[in-house]
RNA sequence: GGCGCCUUCGUCAAGUGGUUAAGACACCGCCCUCUCACGGCGGGUUCAAGGGUUCGAAUCCCUUAGGCGUCACCA
């Protein structure tokens, strides 16, 4: 049985958007799955579109998305380089032969394949079966352009062929220029590969239109999505699904090891699928629900206002649970770090009853006790408060809410009241409901 | 336009001649609850259209429509 060899074949364009990395990922996937190989080649033969450190920038997107090439410019291999550039003599020589072999011919400096004018050329494709394109529409390409790189459309089979590549997994915009590869394939009397060509992704535009993933569908590069905060393990798992499910199971939550053991060539489907953020902030939330108090703090640090270690940990377990992406929890907790403006309206809350005026008759005596809490922590907190709401007769929301609002001045936040006295302290705590009491009265 | 590919809830999708057409996200409702979340329970919405084949079709065939791709010395 022949070894599962699979690459990925980026032109270094310095932006790894979330359908390339798709690609990789199903071809790294299925390398896997199979105890084959995942190679990285660079397609860097369009001199026009070279972008500095873009080769750096995709093995590091790729680090982070934890797909690991077995091959690659910096990863070793028997078959390199595997940085197209630096194959020119390589591709000259096969050129060269096609020629001698009366298959391509010279035009203006460049090299052609010379294609059959009849009949028709079928290639088998995994997942659309067999695919027949007449030979009339192939043009003599380019091979070798004047400037002594080869096109995609060459360098592509020769490097194929060369690094063993059993399947070439690709985007389906490669359908209609197979026929073009199969015949140089044939005409240097090459063993076909296996071809599986991948829908698109699309993306959802802000009118509700469907389109191919673009940048103007906002974050659509997995780098854009790191920079919301979502997690690179999320963000893998996300995608992998679009496009892929699998066999016998309604699993969803994936870590890399599973999505190799489950991952198989006949769960891919067929059709383009749509980005939905919506989705995407489910399954990140469901990895930040999962992690512990101390990963979250650690990785939602640098969002994180200043506190000392056990507060932080203590705000990860009040955020995990309400997170979709890293990026929320400035505005979610910036009222610890500065109070909003006073708002007389909001201790109107009609369902517990309250009014400004009902609102202070309920702040003062809570402040006399808070004021005389001198173990302040969660426990004691809460038992004071407690206490408190049992003596005064009232319903805990109609106590919690003028507390919550003269200590946050928002409606809404996360985690409680005693969460938040803990939070601020008792010499912040007290100054806000002092404050918020004098201009109640 | 030629050629090619695609078409199951709003979205991701299971399904391969006989199912009440899974499941998930989103949405809605209820419960829990000091707010928001979390968690629990429940609900509505789907086989693009039209013809066949068949006792029986989301599943097979044909046509139409729509979407996408491709027709470069870009990949």
């Amino acid at each position: 049985m022949k070894r599962i060899r699979t690459r990925f074949a980026p032109s270094p364009t310095g932006y790894m958007h979330i359908g390339n990395l798709r690609t990789a990922l199903y071809a790294y996937l299925f390398a896997k799955s199979q105890g084959g190989d995942f190679i990285l080649r660079i397609e860097d033969t369009d001199r026009a579109r070279y972008v500095a450190d873009a080769v750096d920038f995709i093995e590091r997107t790729l680090a982070a998305a934890k797909i690991i090439p077995d091959e690659g410019p910096h990863h070793g291999g028997n078959f390199a380089p595997y940085v197209q550039s630096e194959r020119m003599d390589i591709y000259k020589k096969y050129a060269e032969q096609l020629v001698a072999d009366g298959h391509a011919y010279r035009e203006d400096g460049a090299i052609r394949q010379k294609m059959p004018r009849v009949g028709e050329t079928t290639f088998f494709d995994v997942l659309h079966g067999n695919i027949t394109i007449a030979n009339s529409e192939l043009e003599d390409q380019v091979l070798l352009k004047s400037d002594g790189m080869p096109t995609y459309n060459f360098a592509n089979v020769i490097d194929d062929h060369l690094m063993e590549v059993s399947h070439i997994i690709r985007g389906t915009e490669f359908i209609t220029s197979t026929p073009k590869h199969v015949l140089l394939y044939e005409f240097f009397g090459w063993e076909l590969p296996t071809f599986i060509h991948l829908a698109p992704v699309m993306g959802k535009a802000d009118d509700g239109t469907v389109s191919k993933l673009s940048k103007r569908h906002g974050a659509t590069s997995f780098n854009d999505l790191i920079e919301a905060g979502y997690l690179p393990e999320a963000i893998t798992n996300y995608v992998a699904l679009l496009g892929w499910s699998p066999k016998n199971s309604c699993q969803e939550i994936f870590s890399m090891d599973e999505l190799i053991k489950n991952f198989s060539l006949d769960g891919l489907s067929k059709s383009p699928a749509v980005f939905d953020y919506a989705k995407l902030d489910w399954m990140s939330g469901e990895y930040f629900k999962a992690m512990t108090d101390e990963n979250f703090a650690a990785v939602a640090e640098k969002y994180f206002v200043d506190f000392d270690a056990p507060k932080k940990i203590f705000l990860a377990s009040l955020l995990k649970t309400r997170v979709a992406k890293l990026s929320e929890i400035p505005a979610m907790i910036s009222f610890l770090k500065n109070l909003p403006p006073f708002d007389v309206e909001l201790f109107t809350n009609k369902r517990n009853k309250l009014t400004p005026q009902k609102s202070a008759e309920i702040l003062a005596p809570a402040i006399k006790i808070l004021e005389q809490v001198d173990d302040w922590s969660l426990d004691a907190l809460n038992e004071k408060i407690s206490a408190f709401v049992a003596q005064s007769g009232l319903k805990v929301g109609a106590v919690m809410w003028p507390l919550r609002i003269a200590l946050s001045m928002q409606k809404v936040t996360p985690g409680g009241v005693t969460e938040i006295l803990y939070l601020l302290g008792k010499k912040i705590s007290l100054e806000r409901l002092n404050g918020a009491l004098e201009k109640l009265t």
